[in-house]
DNA sequence: CTTTAAAAAACTGTCGACAGTCGGCAGTCG
DNA sequence: CGACTGCCGACTGTCGACAGTTTTTTAAAG
């Protein structure tokens, strides 16, 4: 239920403007149409997108909240241009989140559970495959979503889709470099073997280990092309 | 720094409507002025607040993404209520990230930080004492941000921050009973030993303690004042 | 007296407009 | 030639209003 991120809509287009103008928002900045720390007009957005100004100040609010823009007072809007600590402090709270999560899943890990991340990783695998990147990072988020899903915490599931909003931000940041798909594939195949061998331990270290890959590699990708 | 809740203005009485409004809001559903479920009238708040509607909408989708309201699309916004399973979440989480914290914070425990949160336990201690319901609790809020602080992860303080807001929300539901200043002094003071002991082990103990015996309590007044 | 349906009231979603404020630019003074 | 001051344009914060929808009230039928 809370799992569709991606929502299904696309056929009824009667939802509200400010989500819609909230997707634009997104999709802009994880696109890099609206660089990191540039400013946003809110009559020129809604001029842009044909509607009035009370809609996008509102979807403006909304992405504040999710920590992709930063308000300043009298000042307007501007995209959240993150640096190095901010962005360790991100891949810690993800490491926190995840590390509490697949000790959770341990505990109560059915096969329908098992079953669905197999799925995932397949699909994952696949869309590793391809050459939209945005996909990739989709389908990778939604195995971690599914993950945070059947360890039974609603509320540390929202955690994660709040802050993988700024995991977005992280890895726009690197959209030059492309991991390889043999490197996704085991790093997400350690994470079912852990979780079938049942011990707590293995779990916790495949789940250090990704993280930490999935880490250094949007470090080293930033390094690369420089903040 | 992330620490002044209370900015460096207080002359320029010059806020936001939106942010007042807020502070109006959450200040009024934790004092259960509004009740669980109640639904909020954008117009009758403006009425009584002598605002426009705009900011109302701004503050009300605030508090959204503090959890402390729900927006039905087209019937307008409610007061957040928690259901059984959604305060063992929040205790999970609060675990998840308190863990998490006091881990990080064990490997870098300065004297600063130290005599910081001994000196809050007092403050704490004292405002225990007193009859001021909200004042305990903020002071306990505020002890638990400064080991989040000095765990030296701003964006893990901000996730705390998020959901402290529904901690408080958890906390109205059980306003009658009172936790006994002893308790509440002991159960504070052992996570300062165990910082002290530097032994990982010895914190997570102390932190699953502190957090289990909060969690039961919660529980055990809401068993009590039904819902 | 209950149930259904239609009309009215109230409310949300959205819009355009006005006022106060901020940043930049030109003109002026030292 | 450089620094300060006042003006100008652009923009944000806020407001009142209109249209469509939901809820409530009212009325009629069974």
């Amino acid at each position: 239920m809370a799992l569709s991120t991606a929502a299904p809509r696309a056929f009824i287009q009667q939802q509200n403007l400010v989500e819609q103008v909230a997707d634009y928002l997104t999709q802009a900045i994880i696109q890099q149409h609206f660089l990191p720390g540039e400013r946003l007009s809110e009559v020129q957005l809604s001029r842009d997108l044909g509607v009035s100004r009370a809609p996008v100040r509102e979807a403006a609010r909304l992405l504040e909240s999710r920590g992709l823009l930063i308000s300043k007072p009298r000042r307007g809007f501007f995209v959240r241009a993150l640096n190095a600590v901010e962005l360790e402090d991100v891949f810690d709270l993800r490491l926190c989140l995840e590390r509490h999560a697949i000790q959770r899943l341990a505990e109560r890990y059915t096969p329908e559970a098992q079953c669905a991340l197999k799925q995932q990783v397949e699909v994952l695998c696949e869309a590793a495959e391809g050459n939209d990147g945005t996909r990739r990072i989709e389908e990778d988020l939604q195995f971690h979503r599914l993950m945070l899903h059947y360890a039974g915490n609603e509320r540390l599931l929202r955690a994660f889709n709040d802050l993988s909003h700024e995991l977005r931000l992280c890895i726009t940041l690197i959209t030059k470099t492309h991991e390889a798909p043999e490197t996704i594939a085991t790093s997400h195949f350690k994470l079912l073997d852990a979780l079938d061998s049942g011990r707590p331990e293995a779990c916790r270290e495949a789940i250090d280990y990704h993280i930490g890959v999935a880490r250094d590699f949007v470090v080293k990708g930033v390094g690369e092309t420089g903040e």
